[in-house]
DNA sequence: CGGGATCCACTCTGATACTG
DNA sequence: CAGTATCAGAGTGGATCCCG
């Protein structure tokens, strides 16, 4: 069942990986975020978001019905509405998920300020002759 | 800078998406929870994760590297020794990411069991025939 | 040993058009 | 309104070769 690629100490983080390729995409944690304040119809959720396409937003949401995060609910009307809405699964997500948002927004600049120096010194090295001109060339 | 096409309250989840575009990737966190233990060379990492390409572990410490979470350390010897390590704030991240990870464990059997639900509907759904027979079925 | 460079396969995402 | 279907482009990951 479980493929072990990784044969180091799987105990610890084997889950991770699989709860990261699912809210690990581009609006997982978005949609989350935005179902926990209640019930969304799809369009309104469309809106809301509006960088999101169609089709993401209905897969992003298949994907996360799958796993039972959020619940669909249709309501046989004319025009025909549905409701997206976060399960208990979905809302216990908001936890860790939020704890690492705080993370982020602790260390946002602490990041910023890491990447401006690492570029820098990419800069620098790309600068400097790639050749070695050490044995005098002349 | 920061472009808004989320216009709900982004103040409480701007970051998550950035963090999640860094680790949310295939093997960032597995190599976080890796360097957990201490410093590591370059194919002993190779050899534990194993499932992993060097061109995948390359860039992935470099991505690592550039936000400041894993520091590069090289021994001008000869054969040629480069150390990984996890910053400090490399060693922070670990704490949501295990707070995920935990989450993940806790709720494995849970989404299986909601992911083979949904599979099994979808099947029955797939099976019956795609018209409308709604004029007979009282 | 620790990479860089290149090529290729696959996936993910978005844009567009059509359906019930 | 709430999707589905199809296509095209970008991005991601793997395999291979090569270099210091």
């Amino acid at each position: 069942m479980t493929e072990e690629h990784d044969h180091f100490h799987t105990e610890g983080c084997l889950g991770i990986s699989r709860v990261l390729a699912r809210i690990g995409d581009k609006w997982s944690v978005l949609i989350v975020m935005l179902l926990a304040d209640g019930p969304r119809r799809f369009n309104e959720m469309k809106r809301m978001i509006d960088g999101i396409s169609q089709r993401m937003l209905t897969l992003t949401l298949r994907g996360l019905e799958r796993d039972g995060l959020v619940s669909r609910t249709v309501f046989p009307s004319i025009p025909p509405r549905v409701d997206y809405e976060l399960t208990p699964l979905g809302h216990s997500l908001r936890e860790p998920v939020m704890a690492l948002g705080q993370w982020a927004q602790a260390n946002l600049v602490g990041i910023a300020e890491a990447q401006a120096e690492f570029d820098r010194r990419s800069a620098d090295a790309a600068a400097e002759p790639p050749l070695q001109r050490a044995a005098g060339m002349r």
